[in-house]
DNA sequence: CTTTATTGTGTAAAATTTACCAAATAGAAA
DNA sequence: TTTCTATTTGGTAAATTTTACACAATAAAG
């Protein structure tokens, strides 16, 4: 938790900055290792976990406010990044005077009537993907903690942010081939055995490893590069990089390319 | 153009029913016999055409107000209706204190300083699809006109809703074979050449007459009735009907239909 | 030079997509 | 009645893509 007088003043003058009624709400995946997870804030003034979250300033663009957003809890920007769903449902907040209040007295600070951040929000939800072995989290200001979950181990969130956990993944999984998701989760110069764990890890299932790579490599998704790397008492595998421009080419002309 | 002191109550006292900053832009797309076309609202006082456009109210869910707002030029409900990106470039509509006072004048109310429709707005972005022939075009509140533009024809349109067409069209191309998008365009049953023609005038290219309902058929999307149409000096076609389970179960399981 | 673990080529079988011929109508015209 | 015209469809061969899996190719340690 920040500073009381800090908290005070975006509650008091938030409004002049950021725009009120609209959030922007970020599933952030972390891959590592044939491991996916995924980054929750704790709020004990609410007894619960969230997605990480936050107000729009008048200056951003939606873009620009979910990578500050993802930024604050992460401390990395340039992560992929990518909207897929608002949420708008009234009631999909309950966020009134008395939560309010209650909401201040536990956090110390005095309550403010008729603040900006009581009423409905409509959230624009976004996901993001980074090596979680990367990312030391960080509460925000609002928020108590913030730590990596296991994505099958998620406990319950508040408000709408299980269906916002589902929709998201669901978003992934299906934009995993369209899309160079993968490309910000490896080095440059990666091995075919890499890009597959990665593809298996994310979708949830088992993919065939001999075939998986051919198709990619048909695709023109990834290249071949004349390096091998060392693993030790193996064979050693040959690299691959990503080919961004038939992503980019693929896009423009609404290829499939599962 | 509606009653002046009805919008002049919008202006004063619209914030008490709906959320500022935050509106809704669809892309109505009308179907018949062949052609495509898009519904465009015109505005006198900007001097140009928009996307029919709304603000939410306050007991309003998105899909609800989307809804609304779709009636309110269409006289329909019940089209099918989808949400396809949320816009949110601070610099996406240019309309401050000087356009406002300007608006005013153009359409004869007071100019009110600081009202609440002044300031960005960002916009959830929906696709609509209906059959044009069924529609009277009715202008709204703030509008002066509302009429279908052929597809390959419209006007260049104010703000970025060049941009929503070109978003909103490409969510409906793509998601032509996963959604049961072309229901709500043919009656309840319908013949192959139909359906057919649905599919290559949204899609904007020719499909194979003879494999692509076989297509649907095989995955399941329409059932062969037994039932044919008297169509005149031609062999009678069969009568097919949606099979809209298909599509929920096809959903659910995330398998691809293409 | 054998063993172990992993990478990656090649290929055959299965499934799907694409192209298109020709038969089946239904009524109008001869 | 018999043709003729326009349209709907069944069927099928060819082309392409996907899937399954055998086994050859390492790299280094013992």
């Amino acid at each position: 938790m920040n500073s009381i007088s800090e908290l005070q003043d975006f509650i008091i003058n938030g409004h002049k900055h950021y725009m009120p009624h609209i959030s922007i709400d970020a599933a952030i995946f972390g891959y590592h290792d044939h491991q996916l997870k995924i980054l929750l804030s704790g709020y004990k003034a609410m007894g619960g976990y969230c997605l990480p979250g936050g107000y729009i300033k008048r200056t951003e663009t939606l873009d620009e406010a979910a990578n500050r957003i993802v930024a604050e809890s992460t401390s990395l920007t340039d992560l992929y990044l990518k909207q897929y769903k608002t949420f708008g449902d009234p009631d999909r907040i309950k966020w009134n005077e008395l939560d309010f209040e209650k909401f201040s007295k536990e956090v110390g600070v005095p309550y403010i009537k008729d603040s900006w951040l009581i009423d409905q929000t409509i959230s624009v939800g976004y996901y993001a993907l980074t090596d979680f072995s990367l990312v030391t989290p960080k509460a925000g200001l609002l928020s108590d903690s913030c730590n990596w979950f296991n994505i099958d181990k998620i406990p319950p969130l508040l408000y709408d942010h299980d269906q916002m956990v589902k929709d998201s993944l669901h978003t992934l999984r299906t934009q995993l081939y369209y899309y160079p998701i993968a490309e910000k989760l490896l080095p440059a110069k990666f091995t075919l055995t890499e890009i597959h764990a990665v593809y298996e890890t994310l979708l949830g299932k088992k993919l065939d490893i001999r075939n998986f790579p051919k198709k990619l490599v048909f695709l023109g998704l990834i290249k071949k590069l004349n390096e091998k790397r060392n693993i030790g008492p193996h064979r050693a595998p040959f690299l691959y990089k990503f080919d961004l421009k038939k992503y980019t080419k693929a896009l423009e002309t609404g290829t499939t390319l599962t």
